[in-house]
This record gives C-alpha cells, structure tokens and sequence, in this order.
RNA sequence: CGCGGGAUGGAGCAGCCAGGUAGCUCGUCAGGCUCAUAACCUGAAGGUCGUAGGUUCAAAUCCUACUCCCGCAA
C-alpha cells in the first residue's frame, strides 16, 4: 500500500513508528516547518521528522500543506494518514490520496472535534476517551467512522499521561484501520452530528484558574492541563503579585474560604473555591523552581490567590 | 543576541537601592519539660553569600565578564 504519513505532534510518533517496523513503510513524511522554540528562540524540529530522518523517509515542510500538493501528487499515494498535523487541510489534498484520506483523531467521536480534545476529556470528567479513524473531509473532524477504540481515563491522569497513552492506542487504531482498507472491508460511520461538540485550540490564559468554580471542576483541569498548557493563579504577596504554577495533585477537600482565600488546616495549605477546596501540594514561582508547598511557604507569605 | 526573574548553612526566603559583626521561618543534633505528641523551652552544629576579576580602608551589597536555574513568549 503506497502511504503517506501527514503529522507534526509527538502524539503520532508511536504509530510512525509502527509504520517504520511493519510497514507499509510511508513514502514520505509532511511534517510543520521548524519553529524557533524555548528560551532562545532557537529553531527545533518536530521529534517525528528526526524520526523520518533518521529512517531515511522524505520530509516535506511546506509553509502551507497546499504547496506541497505537487510533490504529494507525484508520490501517487493510495492513502494520507493524518494525525496532529496542525493545519486544516484544503480540497486539493483531500482528493489527492488515490484510496482514502484518513485521520487519527484522540476522542471518541462525534465528542471533541478539535485541537484540544485530550484535555476536554480530563476537564469534563468523563470515565473514557479513545482514538478515533475517520475519513477527512471539510470539516473538521466530522468524517466519517471507520473505527474506534477506547480507554478508561483513571482517577489521577493527566494530560501527560493520557497523550502518551492515546499515542499508544492509536498504534492498534491505525493498523486495524489499514488491514480494513486493504481488505476493503472498512465500515463508513456518519457523525451524530446532534451530539457533536468542539473544542478549540486552548487559549494562552486558559490556564489561569478561576477560584470562583467548584474545586472539583479545578481539580480536573489542572489534570487535564498538566503539562501543557499547566495552570496557574497570581499569589498576592505583600503588596505585589507574583505568577505560580500550580501542578497536580490537587486533592478536593471540605473546607469553607472565600474563593482564592488560602488557609492551613492541619499542616496542608488549602485555598477556597467556589465550592469545596483544593489542597495544593506543588507549585512553582515566577522566576523559581518547582517545589513543594509547604517548602513554597516557608519564606513566603502568601494569603490569597486572584 | 526575543522579554524578564533568580543563585545567601540541608529546604524556602530576607538583607543589596543609601558598602561596615550572616538574619528569618523550618530542618538536623543535644538537653529539658510533658502521660504524650509533627507540641513547647534551652543550647549547638552547619554558609568560599554561583564563578572570576575590578573599585574601596572595607563588598552578600557598587562595576564588568562568565556559568547555571527558572517565568513569559513560541
């Protein structure tokens, strides 16, 4: 089967590499263009194409996917396979692939259309999540089903652990998927899409918590936002305002506290919510490392968050 | 050279601007008190103040360079 892999986020790498072992091995790898990142702005690869490299597969880094379209033409794949690519795709590469153009998308769909459908299923407190294959069409997402498969999201997953073991599962998503085409044998289910929802790109402030929610909705996203994008509050210290991170776990206790106010109940440092309260066990401080709380507290004096 | 914060006993911080005896909250160790305790009291150990230069009678503090850590941003 001629095979193109399309993908920039580390979510992919695992079914890469999939493809590397066991084939078919993918004619080439179009992956985002290096972007300066970190501290100094120094220009990065995506890991996969240091992967793609590495194995010796063709890299295409159009600015945009659309100019890339001459060289996939001539690549004459039977299937595009999609995945954290980053770029909506346009309608002359969706006709490219001479079989299908399918996608692996980290939700159960029609539940989470979009970029950040990861954390929404942490945020939201649902028991499972899944990898979804669908076929690509316009819009985003709204394909239709080839298959999925799904996990349980544990008591204590965050978005780290529940990217790395989505990555996983997407290995047996997509090699089902592809011994299905090939045998053609695949099933096409339509959307519902009355019970479709999206979720956007997380913002830059998304993280900043909101101390008048209940704590047990804050508890979920400071899960489900670690590591990326990770919450914070400003700690008002004194008569200033200092930005700390605010890192897992984030016990949910009985307490009573304006929202934002901090108190100590028996050694551990709480902060009030809306409803409830969260216990916070590691932080970290503009400018510092990360820490415990109580070792936060030591020289700090910090009464409330905003 | 994208913007910015930081480096002070084992931990977290103050002191720096207006140079002059190393400080706070803890931890550790010893002793005391207590039926008892992560409680309380007393005492002790533990620091080349990131590195290297410079200015000065005198530098944690002022100047210069460098190393390392981190936040923003991407």
């Amino acid at each position: 089967m001629r095979l193109a892999f399309i993908a920039t986020g580390d979510i992919a790498l695992p079914s890469f590499r999939y493809l590397l072992e066991h084939g078919p091995r993918p004619l080439a790898l179009v992956t985002q263009p290096d972007k300066p990142v970190g501290r100094h702005q120094r220009l990065l690869s995506p890991a996969i194409k240091t992967a793609a490299i590495a194995a010796g597969i063709p890299v295409l880094q159009p600015e945009k996917i659309g100019d890339a379209t001459a060289e996939l033409t001539a690549l004459d794949p039977e299937v595009l396979v999609v995945m954290a690519y980053g770029q909506i795709l346009r309608d002359n590469i969706l006709t490219l692939a001479g079989k299908a153009i399918i996608n692996l998308h980290a939700s159960l769909l029609p539940k989470y259309r979009g970029a950040a459908c990861i954390q929404a299923a942490i945020a939201a407190g649902d028991p499972a999540t899944g990898v979804t294959a669908l076929h690509v069409v316009r819009e985003l997402d709204a394909g239709d089903v080839i298959l999925a498969k799904s996990i349980p999201i544990a008591a204590d997953e965050t978005g780290g652990t529940l990217h790395d073991r989505l990555a996983l599962l997407a290995v047996d998503v997509l090699a089902e998927t592809l011994t299905k085409l090939e045998d053609g044998t695949s099933a096409r289910i339509p959307q519902d899409g009355a019970l479709a929802s999206y979720v956007p790109k997380l913002e830059r402030d998304a993280g900043r918590l909101d101390w008048t929610l209940p704590a047990a909705v804050l508890e979920r996203r400071i899960r489900a936002y670690d590591p990326w994008p990770g919450t914070f509050t400003m700690a008002i210290e004194g008569g200033s305002e200092i930005r700390l991170k605010i890192y897992p776990p984030t016990p949910v206790v009985d307490g009573f506290s304006a929202p934002g106010q901090c108190f100590a109940d028996g050694g551990k440092w709480l902060v009030g919510c809306g409803a409830g309260a969260l216990e916070l066990v590691s932080v970290q401080p503009a400018g510092g490392k990360r820490m415990s709380a109580a070792d936060y507290l030591r020289g700090r004096k910090t009464k409330a968050f905003r």
